[in-house]
DNA sequence: TGAACATATGAACAAACATTCATATGTTTT
DNA sequence: AAAACATATGAATGTTTGTTCATATGTTCA
């Protein structure tokens, strides 16, 4: 850590006070990590076509059924995802509108350009 | 992988037809996975006000010159921040409006509920 | 040119993580 | 109740990753 050089001092100060709090981003962070895997996003992507159980996801991902379900087990945990029973049978889908709007956010990025 | 049933064989070949590509998924990942990182979320949020430079930075966040300039390289070469020289300093910025609504978006989430 | 300053970068290390394998839990069917 | 099916989960393993330390690069000023 560098001294601060005092014409720098307020900007820092201004810049800190309008931040977010360090709690909130920290949340972000960990909520953009769960986003930031290759199988949790197709399984999101997937699930934003609509609900979906296990078997078929194992099926349309080409993966192993517990590689799946170790990473179902990731996105319920951080609220990505939702599921109920019908059966012997697990349906999973989106916890809300919102993760598939920040899903579509990520997915246009990458489109454009 | 379990056998496929049958009457799941045409909602798995649908969805497949409707997600975006692997490759754009792949993509999307790493993006997300460069927003998945604290350090790195904190570094976006100060950006997000404003262009800063690299001490400004150290200062803000407490942390060392060294993890700092990592986390930047990192952010650069994700081209989720651009970065121009003035004299001996470097001030780094958002790359475009894009990043900043992305993390908008992450942090609405949070704040929500 | 040399010293001081600002930033970048390579190597090393510990912590976090995704998949696999084996097995447990929960549900239906016979 | 037992067998079959669908899913969940714990432990182990190899890989990825963030920070630190040491040092290199690039810029300004005397």
């Amino acid at each position: 850590m560098a001294d601060i050089h005092p014409e720098h001092a307020h900007i820092i100060e201004q810049t800190k006070a309008n931040m977010p709090s360090e709690e909130i981003l920290e949340k972000t962070a960990e909520v953009f990590k769960v986003f930031g895997d290759k199988t949790r996003i197709r399984i999101l992507a997937a699930l934003s076509e609509g609900e979906m159980c296990v078997c078929c996801l194992c099926d349309l991902l080409e993966m192993s059924q517990s590689a799946v379900s170790h990473q179902l087990s990731v996105l319920k945990s951080a609220r990505l995802i939702k599921s109920r029973r019908e059966g012997k049978q697990m349906y999973y889908s989106l916890d809300d509108a919102h993760i598939g709007a920040i899903l579509c956010t990520g997915i246009s990025h990458v489109e454009e350009d």
